[in-house]
Parts: C-alpha cells; sequence; structure tokens
DNA sequence: GTCTATATACAGATAGAC
DNA sequence: GTCTATCTGTATATAGAC
C-alpha cells in the first residue's frame, strides 16, 4: 500500500479542480482516503510540495495526450476537434477546471516554481496548438499563429469558466460550438 | 464619515478580483481601511452578505457602462470593441479579474443567491452583445447569434485568465488581437 | 458606529511514540 | 509509514462597553 502518495496526488488533483487550490485542507484529503492528516505530510511536508507536484504529474499528462492526438490525426482540423474534447472532458459535468486554470487563479497562494511550471505548461500547449494550425496549411504569419494559438486556449479556459459558473457542460459547448464548426 | 460602507464594498471589490474570495478576509479590509473588524460586521453582519452586496454594485454598473457604450456608437462593431475594452481595462495589469469571473470560480465559498446573481449577470451581457451583433447585419440565425455571443464572452473571460497566469495584459491581448481584428 | 475582548472552528505544520 | 497530541496562526462571528 505505497500508493498512497497516488490516492493523496488523485485526490488533491480533483480538490484543486472543482473548488479550486484554496478550498481544501489536507484535512479534506485525510478525511477521504482514510488517513490523518501527519501522514500526508509525511509524503508531501508542505501544501507547495503537493502543488508542485500535481503541476507536474498534471502536465506531463496532458503533454501526452497531445502526442497521442498526434500519433492518431494528421489532419489539423481534427487534431483540434480532439483537442476540444479534451478541454471538455477535463471540464467534466461543468464541476472541473484545468488544473492549469485552477493554478493560474491562486496566485496568491503558490509560489514562484508553481507558477513558473503553469506558465510553461501553457506556453507547451500554445505550441502545440501552432503546429496543428500549420497542418491547416492556411496561409498565415507567425505572428497570426500565435495570436491565433492563444485565442484558442483562452476560448478553451473561458469554456471551462462558463460551463462552471452554469453549473452545466452545456456552458461548455456553446461557448466552443462556432469554433468547432469551423474545424468541421 | 459614513462613508466606511463604500470604503468596505470598495475594498472588497478589489480583493475580490484580484485575490478571488477565498483569499481575503475581514482584517485584510480592515486593516487596510484602518478600522476594526468588529466595525465590518456592523456594516456586514456575514461575509456572504458582503458577497450580495458586491455583486449588486457590480453588475449594475457593468451594465450601465454597456449602455454608455450604446449611446455613444451606433455601429456594432464599435460598440464591440469598445466592450473589449471594458474587459480589458477591467483586467488592469493582468492581476484583476471581472468580480463575477472570481466568483464564479469560488461557488463552494458562495450561496445560491450570489450565485444566481452571476448567471444573471452572465445571461444579461450575452444579451447585450446579441444585440451588438444584430448591428452588424451579418445573416446569422437566432441560435447563431446565441452560441457566438457565449464563445465572444467566454474568450474575454479566458483573455483576463490568461492575463492573470502571464501576469500582464500582453496576455489578454495576445488571445483579442484576433477577435479585434474582425471588427477592424 | 466603533471599539475591546472573546468564542469557536479550522488551517498548515511539527514532535515523537509505535 | 502511520498514528496521537500539540503548536501557532488566522478565519468568521458575537457580546457588550463607550
Amino acid at each position: 500500500m505505497t500508493d498512497t502518495k497516488t490516492a493523496i496526488l488523485d485526490c488533491g488533483e480533483r480538490l484543486s479542480r472543482t473548488r479550486g487550490f484554496d478550498g481544501f485542507s489536507y484535512a479534506d484529503i485525510a478525511s477521504e482516503i482514510g488517513i490523518r492528516k501527519a501522514s500526508i505530510h509525511h509524503h508531501f511536508p508542505t501544501k507547495a510540495a503537493l502543488a508542485l507536484a500535481l503541476i507536474k504529474r498534471y502536465s506531463d499528462r496532458v503533454l501526452a495526450s497531445c502526442e497521442a492526438i498526434d500519433d492518431t490525426y494528421r489532419d489539423g482540423k481534427l487534431r483540434l476537434k480532439a483537442f476540444v474534447n479534451l478541454y471538455r472532458d477535463a471540464s467534466s459535468k461543468g464541476d472541473c477546471l484545468c488544473l492549469c486554470v485552477a493554478f493560474g487563479l491562486a496566485p496568491e497562494s503558490l509560489n514562484e516554481a508553481v507558477k513558473a511550471s503553469v506558465r510553461l505548461y501553457r506556453a507547451n500547449v500554445r505550441l502545440w496548438i501552432e503546429t496543428a494550425l500549420e497542418q491547416e496549411s492556411v496561409e498565415q504569419s507567425n505572428d497570426d499563429l500565435d495570436m491565433t494559438a492563444a485565442s484558442i486556449l483562452a476560448l478553451l479556459e473561458g469554456a471551462q469558466l462558463s460551463a462552471r459558473t452554469e453549473q452545466s457542460v452545456d456552458g461548455f459547448n456553446a461557448a466552443v460550438q462556432m469554433f468547432e464548426r469551423r474545424l468541421a
């Protein structure tokens, strides 16, 4: 049962994404996975250490999903459609945010290492989007690619926000539907 | 000096938008405006009461700004450009969110009355955007108008998120630039 | 309307037994 | 590796004097 560490990470990720990083405590994790607060401190001495482990695991996983999309689809539009679905699934029933959105929102509670990891994640995702856009081979300058990628990421993160506020995935769908139509 | 109430609201709004609703306490407000915690409770007995007062004042003010835009511009594209600037200004230097974004993110900490006010605000803003879009007189079905308005609002809220994560208004500008170009 | 003082709950974190 | 017990700080909130 050395998987306590994994259980803590799973629980911490879900709570971060549904309630925000300030919205849960070690006591919440402890009661959920059936151990004591002190035991969590054994695995992650501080909440900052937990945050860093969470962001590292999460961003590795999402970027791996992007590579998997590349392996499955050659066409840029199909890749982008799959990417929209990635963010829709992450939004769940409208109760969940991308971990990086959740962390991006609590800059006062996170140290510089975590914030740098969030920015790195977003930069990598924008680069991945740019590559998918190039596959569309619409003639665009590099500057346009940058800005288009930034707007797509903002749209998807904003769509997750909408879903959360409306407490339904319908909020996500309404926000991305026009974009998806362009990819059809 | 009965303007203590206003000072509390001003301070509470700023702290909500820069740190999130869970990110400040009555002690923060008290030390900033130079009174004691107990005095704040005299004006707003609970933090929930403060939240409700904040969202009411804020949404009235923003919707009034939308009406002012209508009075200044007849053209739909010019109205939308002014609206983008409204959200850019609200984003400040990237440290600030629309109060409704900040509140939409902390559903566990807010009661149903506040959450309903946030949803009402967003619905009103989407309606205003739809009206501006109609002025463009591009032939669109009503469904399309709904979805386009939802995507514009999500883009602007996502752009504020980007600015916050990147800790610079550049994040906002990058996200909205392609959209602004369509309005030029 | 503002204050001091206090109640109660919970946060993150540590010491040390087992 | 997990536990009990405890420390310290801070949160929202209330009672009652001035």
